[in-house]
DNA sequence: TTATTAATTAGAATAAGTCTAATTATAAAA
DNA sequence: TTTTATAATTAGACTTATTCTAATTAATAA
């Protein structure tokens, strides 16, 4: 079936709670907010808006951890994640041309320069008195 | 209970086959090789293990995908994964200081070095006539 | 209108992984 | 040695994230 690409009340509603949200959000963490706007859909209904989402450029997936996360800042860049507490934060500043091109001397990839998930311990995880 | 950290006879064949593995297995692979050697475990046990292992640093747990992948090298180093095939390549590039130095300025994480995955499409992949 | 097909729905199915309670194995103490 | 304590293994139930399926609803085109 060919996706007439309808932006229908749910995918609306969908798009609205991604772009509401600055945390990337999972699945289940955006039912829960469409819930507390009032709104329930099927389980395939959220998970079927959000790879056609992704699909037409309207939102970003990230793989990270065990569940997706949606970002709705479409700009090429990083992200990285919090070891201690599993929190998923951007990184704007573009990976050095000398090392993207090492690296796909060393491994024979043609990179992709949007999709590098960093790791570490984000500042509130290494605060003292937490 | 504390573990007393025994090189159980099931420990050291999930190990070996860990070792024998250069293309970073998931769960299930490393239980389909332990079967095609004769063995087989409780699924518990495999998973045990893999914590087990990891935990005492004899070898690395990747995230990347919808499933752990492990890896039987421990030095430092990151991964890349094909975004066509799946596949997880090493890669043994460092990255340079002043990139991570920038990042960790910008987002006021503790790097973690180690811990790297990025994305491409690897040469077979890539390859013409495939 | 009617036909066609896209989108939604409820719920079953799958896959990765964790948990539990019972059993087995091992090492230390008596 | 035998007993005791506890670590490791096992089978299988359970959880969580996600996909699939078949039926229904909605919307566009003829």
């Amino acid at each position: 079936m060919k996706p007439k690409g309808l932006l229908t009340p749910q995918r609306k509603a969908i798009l609205d709670v991604i772009c509401a949200s600055s945390d990337h959000p999972t699945a289940a963490e955006i039912m829960d907010r469409l819930r507390k706007r009032g709104s329930q859909f099927a389980y395939g209904t959220v998970y079927n808006t959000l790879k056609y989402l992704t699909e037409t450029g309207q939102i970003q997936e990230l793989r990270v951890g065990e569940a997706c996360r949606y970002d709705a800042r479409t700009e090429h860049h990083h992200h990285i994640q919090c070891t201690a507490c599993g929190r998923v934060d951007e990184v704007f500043a573009p990976i050095p041309n000398e090392w993207a091109e090492e690296v796909a001397r060393e491994t024979g990839y043609l990179l992709d320069q949007d999709q590098l998930l960093l790791k570490g311990v984000c500042a509130s995880c290494r605060a003292p008195t937490s």
